[in-house]
RNA sequence: GCGAGAGUGGCGGAACUGGUAGACGCGCUGGAUUUAGGAUCCAGUGGGAGAUCCCGUAGGGGUUCGAGUCCCCUCUCUCGCACCA
């Protein structure tokens, strides 16, 4: 009987969807468990990356099912996007057509794969029946102030009449017309104040102690709250203040100028009829026409303009002028600085460009600052001076009084600011959820009412050649009437950022067909939060920030109780492979090269860097070959063991072979001896055993315990399938030796042989369903409950310990575990190399690690 | 520039709390089987010297009886970024 990958899988995938073993029903009773993977875009096919994440979440779903869980294992689509559009474009179909058919495909190719999923609750997020309720969550924001507008500066292409991501954004031009100039463009745009949720996202932060901590760490970094002061700048020559957020109140003595915001309201009103206005307004329309890449770039010069006016500073009550500078920010703080050149290194280098004053005010405890020979800023602590009433304090100690004491003057108080600004969700896209607003010449800003939601998105329109959304060119779409006046009035073009559905589609998961509200409350409270959510780590911030903040405010909506979302995160590494360039044709596909040259002009290909598999770079293996030569259960085995899931796993084709074959070694393990081992019931541990038998019969309660902890507490199935292919082994050292077997060792193989067929099942559990089949049971895996090892099995009569001198290794004893430490040190000293080694030289001490090692230091 | 990670044989990786560095797999070498290849099985496989040692976890320093693991510095690579005042 040969392995038959294809044959077999179809058959078992083909039984588990008739018996809805995985249908998840909610049962108080029984203890839930949710385990969710990050959903996938609709793009066509899987890739690997998509394989890697939804095994390693199989695994575990398999696994706690056999521990006895109520498993909720769902999958879905997060369907809207962009690329819907570019293909619409570019095959002159429909973004809806494009994607559900993808939804197809994919949907099929997961299938193939035999993963565990309760496809009863899936979910697109492009479906009216999903998104009408994030409508209602965004009207209720809406009402609650937690959605609102605002102006807002954005990369602009005038050909595409679209605004520009970043990433869309190449050397200062449109991806898409390379000679044109991105521009930037004032707009009006949707926000949701997650600065509100800001404090309490952060304190959460603590309460995750199932996420890993390099997440967190980048969540408070992006959070980034900072304690300082607000300072007021009063103006020379009118009534104006100018206010300056800082971290550094106690460098404010020091404060020689001061610098705004090219967009800052202010610079318009500084300089009016002044004979600097030109220039200034000039260098102002100059960088805001620079794309925000480029402006923010390290490379981009610090550049300033003098406006011709002065401000008080606070506390010294001197002149200082005020500047317009490309590198202050207009959306942290207050789109103005005081600027500290000696005690800033930014505005150092600015300074000593333009000429402007310094004044030391922080001095070092072993040296003297000089203005003068300075060579760049001095930032660390120290001891104030030139500081007025503070002079001699140390600068960190007087952060708090400095601020009480502008805040006594009037002229400032402490004050808490967030990195994290307002989370903007307008799109001009077609492809999203339609913002639910009316604009009526009269009532203004309208919400959608409630009972006329869904604000459909209309399916019959055709996407615009050039790009941008068809939706503010569709009257049928934007022409409305006011819910209020019931006068004309038009609708709101923009949809909603994706990830706004991405947000909160594991809540809807939980009870996908309700038609009551966005989420049934019992339902939603039975399942949620996720206990294990897997994904990449691409998504470490927004994402999973995103979710967090949403999980907040639907609570305090009281869509449900839970504050956050996931319990457990496992973000899972890259899929990475080489890239193939040639000089001619830039990437290449791997079936583009061969004998290092390629195909298209016969060119040498140039090897690059291992980087993460993605279409643009053409480094990309699809699994469906894979699948297609080797079946599921390879590329599912493959994938876990070739590194642990947090790592990047760097794709190697020779690997997956290994995988193959081991497989067909577990087949032929149980087919080539099934006569034998099905005539005696697996050992139970009566029997006293010795020699071979006993050392097997220990490596599988070894192995049953490896494989178990590997799963349960660390993820690493790659050291768990090692373990299993050690049991493999010596099982068949077993049976190649030369000794009788008897029944008692037919039996201890079965145990063994059983085992094996049941920790690989949640990796493999296609062939081990067959193989359990043919081991003579009529019960599907999914009905076995998980091994436990048995305590005695583990036993040994000897142990192993170490022995050295200064700390490096000279022999290795075995020693009865009966030995205490006083009698491992003495067999240790009698031990003929260790007496080698401490020849002549006096014994200073010995060190005893109980049952592992003893080091004699001479 | 800032933030977060990583660096172990020819390769992927193992070593979980400081205690035998290189489990397991790939590749390679030799052998068995075979007309041959493939498949399978057995043996070997960090480097050097050689029968008992020396050197080895990017490089340098430190803590320790003992460091791949902890601390400091340097280098290289990857990821993220919004010059964070």
């Amino acid at each position: 009987m040969k392995y038959n990958p294809q044959e077999l899988e179809i058959k078992w995938q083909a039984y588990w969807e008739k018996s809805c073993l995985f249908k998840a029903i909610e049962d108080l009773s029984k203890e839930k468990y949710y385990l969710l993977e990050m959903f996938p875009y609709p793009s066509g096919k899987i890739h690997i990356g998509h394989v890697r994440n939804y095994t390693i979440g199989d695994v575990v779903a398999r696994f706690k099912r056999m521990c006895g869980k109520n498993v909720l294992h769902p999958m879905g689509w997060d369907a809207f996007g962009m690329p819907a559009e570019n293909a619409a474009i570019e095959n002159n179909s429909h973004p809806a057509q494009w994607t559900y058919d993808n939804i197809e495909a994919m949907k099929t190719q997961l299938k193939r794969m035999g993963f565990s999923y309760d496809w009863e609750r899936e979910l697109a997020t492009c479906d009216p029946e999903y998104y009408r309720w994030e409508q209602l969550i965004f009207l209720e924001m809406y009402q609650k102030g937690l959605a609102y507008k605002k102006k807002t500066f954005v990369n602009w292409c005038d050909k595409c009449q679209t605004v520009l991501a970043n990433e869309q954004v190449e050397d200062g031009c449109c991806w898409r017309h390379p000679e044109l100039e991105v521009t930037i463009k004032e707009m009006d745009s949707w926000f949701l104040k997650i600065t509100e949720y800001a404090d309490e996202i952060l304190d959460y932060c603590e309460k995750l102690p199932g996420w890993p901590d390099r997440v967190l760490t980048m969540q408070r970094n992006w959070i980034g709250k900072s304690y300082g002061a607000i300072i007021r700048f009063p103006m020379v020559g009118s009534d104006e203040v100018i206010e300056v957020f800082t971290t550094r109140q106690d460098t404010v003595f020091g404060a020689t100028f001061m610098c705004l915001a090219p967009e800052h309201p202010l610079v318009n009103q500084v300089i009016k009829g002044l004979p600097q206005e030109g220039e200034v307004l000039g260098f102002v329309e100059r960088t805001l026409r620079m794309d925000s890449v480029t402006r923010t770039a390290d490379f981009t010069a610090k550049e300033g303009v003098f406006t011709g006016r002065y401000c008080l500073n606070p506390v010294t009550e001197e002149e200082i002028p005020i500047l317009v500078a490309n590198f202050v920010l207009f959306d942290y703080g207050t789109g103005a600085i005081m600027a500290v050149p000696t005690h800033d290194q930014r505005d150092f280098e600015f300074a000593k460009k333009y000429g402007l004053q310094l004044r030391v005010v922080i001095t070092p405890p072993d040296e003297d600052l000089n203005e003068e020979t300075m060579s760049e800023a001095y930032v660390d602590e120290g001891v104030l001076v030139n500081s007025g009433p503070f002079n001699g304090q140390r600068n960190l100690a007087a952060l708090d009084s400095i601020a009480e004491y502008l805040e006594s003057l009037g002229k400032g108080h402490k004050t808490v600011n967030f990195r994290i600004r307002d989370w903007g969700i307008s799109r001009q896209r077609y492809w999203g959820t339609p913002i639910p607003i009316i604009y009526c010449d009269k009532c203004g800003t309208v919400p959608v009412p409630e009972e006329d939601l869904p604000v459909v998105l209309p399916l019959d329109l055709h996407m615009r050649p050039n790009g941008g959304s068809p939706l503010p060119f569709e009257p049928a779409f934007f022409e409305t009437i006011c819910p209020k006046c019931k006068g004309e009035a038009r609708r709101e073009t923009d949809t909603m950022d994706t990830f706004v559905e991405s947000s909160w589609y594991f809540d809807r998961y939980t009870c996908p067909g309700y038609d009551k509200g966005p989420l049934d409350p019992e339902r939603v409270d039975y399942w949620m939060p996720v206990d294990q959510y897997i994904g990449g780590i691409e998504h470490a911030i927004l994402h999973l920030l995103y979710s967090r903040f949403f999980t907040k405010v639907l609570r305090d909506f009281g869509h449900h109780k839970v504050s956050e979302p996931f319990t457990n995160l496992l973000t899972q590494g890259m899929v990475c492979k080489e890239t193939e360039e040639c000089p001619e044709h830039g990437f290449l596909y791997p079936y583009e090269v061969k004998d290092g040259k390629c195909i298209l002009c016969g060119a040498g290909v140039i090897t690059g860097n291992i980087v993460k598999m993605s279409k643009s770079k053409k480094n990309v293996v699809d699994p469906q070959e894979l699948i297609d030569r080797y079946g599921a259960d390879t590329v599912r085995m493959f994938c876990l063991f070739a590194s642990p899931p947090d790592k990047d796993l760097e794709w190697n084709d020779q690997g997956v072979e290994g995988s193959y074959r081991f497989l067909n070694r577990v087949w032929r393990l149980v087919v080539t001896h099934i006569d034998k081992i099905t005539r005696v019931t697996a050992y139970d541990g009566r029997e006293t055993l010795s020699g071979q038998l006993r050392s097997l019969y220990r490596k599988t309660h070894e192995t049953i315990k490896k494989v178990t902890d590997d799963i349960e507490n660390r993820f690493h199935f790659n050291t768990a399938i090692s373990a299993v292919m050690e049991l493999v082994n010596e099982v068949n050292q077993v049976l190649n030796s030369k000794e009788q077997k008897d029944d008692i060792a037919w039996s201890v193989v079965r145990e063994a042989v059983e085992a094996t067929v049941v920790l690989l099942s949640p990796v493999v559990p296609h062939i081990t369903e067959e193989l359990w089949q043919i081991l003579g049971h009529d019960n599907s895996l999914l009905k076995v409950s998980w091994p436990s090892y048995n305590e005695n099995a583990l036993q040994t009569e000897k142990r192993l310990i170490v022995l050295q001198v200064n700390g490096k290794v000279r022999n290795r004893i075995e020693v009865p575990v009966s030995y205490g430490t006083k009698e491992i040190e003495e067999e240790a000293l009698a031990d003929a190399k260790i007496q080698h080694f401490i020849g002549e030289k006096p014994v200073k001490k010995v060190i005893v690690v109980q049952n592992k090692l003893v080091n004699v230091v001479v």
